[in-house]
DNA sequence: GCCATTTGTCAACGGTGTTGACATCGTCCA
DNA sequence: TGGACGATGTCAACACCGTTGACAAATGGC
């Protein structure tokens, strides 16, 4: 009977994560919250990098369950709005951006949803592909650029935010004065409601393409 | 006189990530490319991670030259082409994602254009900001999915993509109906094409909220 | 010419992912 | 029932990695 199966490690190395941090999670390390010999993780993953993609699209389950059936774009857009939360949540995924397509049962399922609404709402095959890889390449962005902060406590995020804003208006004014005068602006709100401002613009870009085509 | 300067390094390690890839460029390999200590490095940049900035940074030089004047859609639209352009030709600005804001002064002028053509166009301060975050968003996270790809030599990256393809091809058609039918569109063009797209979408649905607010 | 600061060298620390040889254990078949 | 076999776990080791501290050489100011 095997002692360790990939759903265990895949779990461990969740929470190990989670102690750790994305940047000190160690295949040492798993091996230590396992009991186990590190080495014994290759047994069920090829490498570091499979075990990471496991462990995202684990955080991926259940995105698909009950989204909005009412238009197309309130489907897509919370759903990407879950996509985005699982990304941060298990900054794993976040290795998932380096250049691979989805493999994991999950990841499939998101691609599945996404053409399928998409082609109810109208999209031809061509089309419905490009919005596609538009939605997944800013949802997915998004999360990698925000991971590092997201892992933060709101308290101190919001400290961070506030000496970005500050090192705007200490520019000299006369080669940045637009970033002096609107240093108070930037970085609004949070990093989701910018993610849903851009978010909603592109689907509404989407939309407007879509009329333009539609009878 | 010092034999070594920041601007060498940094000239330096571009040729040495150029020739090894981003993930196996090291503070070793620069130090033999140097034909010095690996550690006089140090003398220059804190840590590698500065020295990555400041080779971002490098390849963003006069990415805000000759801007188009006619509109600021051209104007941010090509600006954003180059930006991602910069990054996937120097991938060294994929770790320039992790979570920091612009300090170096290209991407202090980066942000100064976008946000001067998005108020002279109207946008009041508050949604500039948002604009301008989106399309940042939208641009880095883009060239962050595609970096790992785009090293490759344009006939390999066909075949992966092929290879892509025909797996969704693969999938069983009763559970992913349309990945499989839409199997042959997926990946459409190139990559630069499918970030384009996107763009011209987002661009597409912040010039609809401009046109709501102005008179 | 002396002194202090900067710069380069060297050895070393504490980590990392991964591999190959070896031992153990469960399962299936003769 | 015994034996073979494959899957699984352990161990030592390899080849790296980023970074630090002590030390030496060079440089520039007084």
């Amino acid at each position: 009977m095997a002692r360790l199966t990939p759903d265990i490690i895949v779990s461990a190395a969740i929470e190990v994560i989670g102690k750790v941090g994305f940047d000190h999670f160690s295949v040492r390390k798993l091996g230590d919250a396992l009991d186990a010999d590190p080495t014994a993780i290759y047994r069920h993953f090829r490498s570091k990098d499979e075990l990471l993609r496991a462990m995202g699209d684990r955080g991926l389950a259940g995105v698909v369950d009950d989204l909005p059936t009412s238009s197309w774009r309130d489907c897509i857009r919370e759903l990407c709005i879950r996509i985005r939360a699982a990304n941060l949540a298990h900054p794993a995924l976040a290795s998932l951006v380096r250049g691979a397509p989805p493999r994991h049962d999950n990841e499939l399922l998101i691609t599945e949803t996404i053409l399928a609404r998409l082609r109810g709402a109208g999209f031809d095959a061509e089309t419905a592909a490009l919005a596609y890889h538009a939605v997944i390449e800013l949802t997915i962005g998004s999360a990698a650029i925000d991971s590092t902060l997201a892992s933060a406590p709101s308290a101190a995020r919001a400290r961070i935010y506030a000496e970005w804003r500050s090192d705007y208006a200490a520019l000299d004014a006369e080669v940045f004065p637009h970033s002096v005068e609107m240093s108070g602006s930037l970085y609004p709100g949070t990093a989701d409601d910018r993610f849903v401002f851009a978010l909603d613009r592109l689907l509404a870009g989407l939309a407007t393409e879509l009329a333009s085509v539609l009878p």
